[in-house]
DNA sequence: ATTATCTATAGATCTATAGATAATGC
DNA sequence: ATTATCTATAGATCTATAGATAATGC
């Protein structure tokens, strides 16, 4: 008897990781810009520095490339949500993951605009995942925030609607940000107003 | 001498305001959702009922319609904050403000979703407008707030921080309305639940 | 007479593939 | 031998226009 199954695919070679990592990170400028039907194969391929059927050679179709873009993008996104543990103290485990989004904001705003783009035109690619991926650990952690609040640690409201409040400001620094810059054009100083003002704000909300 | 100057433009015919205005309503149906790259004159002429070339009688070019619906819909979208008077009770004016907002989530959610993929994508076709007509508004608005809060009428913060929270909020329902219907498919009971989070999350905020 | 609509199409752009050639790894 | 890249292009789609025809309003 063979010890192992047969591998159903094979070990990718360094060009090949190499590669497919430049055109996802092309893809992530140019979708996150002009979402799906906006960007074209020629401006991906032009910013990874490919030929364009080059890239096809990675990559089965423009969806494909959208496509996986999205679903390895979602475990990062709900990684900061995943850390807010039942063990913590419930005020700092929520401004603490407030913190975090506010961090990602920051650091990734193609990410967020990828998503937001992608949600606003009604998901149509990302839909299975919420499905499957948040709306578990959505639910689960409205409810770990729900026994918090009948224990009487954070101010009772409900836990969605609060979940939601969190993502809208805090990606509105992402999102939004080309109309931030007009309305408070010195960006260094809008960005420590704005983790100022976020985490008084959640404090002020959730301290019962 | 002439009683007036001759007119620059004759008076448009009822069916030129017919279909202009049919046009503008396809176009932000396609906009809304597709962004400007992804929308098609075709998609916005179907939506229409009329023929690609007969759309184009009336208008340039896509960028023109694109154009005009932003700043046609510009007065609207700034109205709700232009009604907030120095006169009226602080906290009023304000609660006031954001129950308009959540209002035009609730009944516009194109008009929305067309500036949030505008603003996503930078701007490209509305920022001499956000220059010109949001930020002045915005200025004085701020202003206004800061005399409510030196007055110990409202909590102090950042009126601009303030304002984006607001922003973020009531348009994140309309904008990630597909996200929303994922995690609270109830979506009547949703919008109960949202308009009362809203009220209260910002009464307890700004309550001094 | 003027305004509105239609047919036909030019010319650009876009996704994707075919098939030849070059580079790489055992 | 296998993997990666290139040239050339098919076929669809997209914006916009030319020029003929129909409908409307004085």
């Amino acid at each position: 008897m063979p010890q192992t199954a047969a591998p159903a695919v094979k070990k990718p070679s360094r060009i090949q990781l190499r590669n497919r990592r430049k055109i996802l990170d092309a893809a992530l400028d140019v979708f996150s810009q002009h979402g799906f039907r906006g960007a074209t194969l020629d401006q991906i391929a032009e910013t990874a520095g490919l030929s364009k059927p080059n890239m096809l050679y990675y990559f089965d179709s423009k969806e494909a490339i959208h496509v996986e873009l999205l679903n390895a993008l979602m475990a990062e996104w709900l990684a900061p949500l995943e850390e807010m543990h039942p063990d913590g103290a419930p005020l700092d485990e929520l401004l603490g993951y407030i913190t975090r989004k506010m961090e990602m904001s920051r650091t990734y705003p193609r990410e967020s605009r990828l998503f937001a783009n992608e949600i606003i035109q009604g998901a149509p690619r990302i839909l299975p995942d919420l499905n499957q991926r948040l709306k578990p650990l959505f639910d689960e952690k409205c409810a770990l925030i729900r026994t918090w609040m009948a224990a009487g640690k954070l101010a009772p409201m409900d836990p969605g609607q609060l979940l939601f409040s969190i993502w809208a400001i805090t990606q509105h620094y992402a999102d939004f940000d080309a109309q931030v810059q007009v309305l408070m054009p010195d960006a260094d100083a809008a960005w420590e107003s704005a983790r100022h003002h976020v985490d008084t704000l959640f404090r002020k909300l959730l301290t019962p």
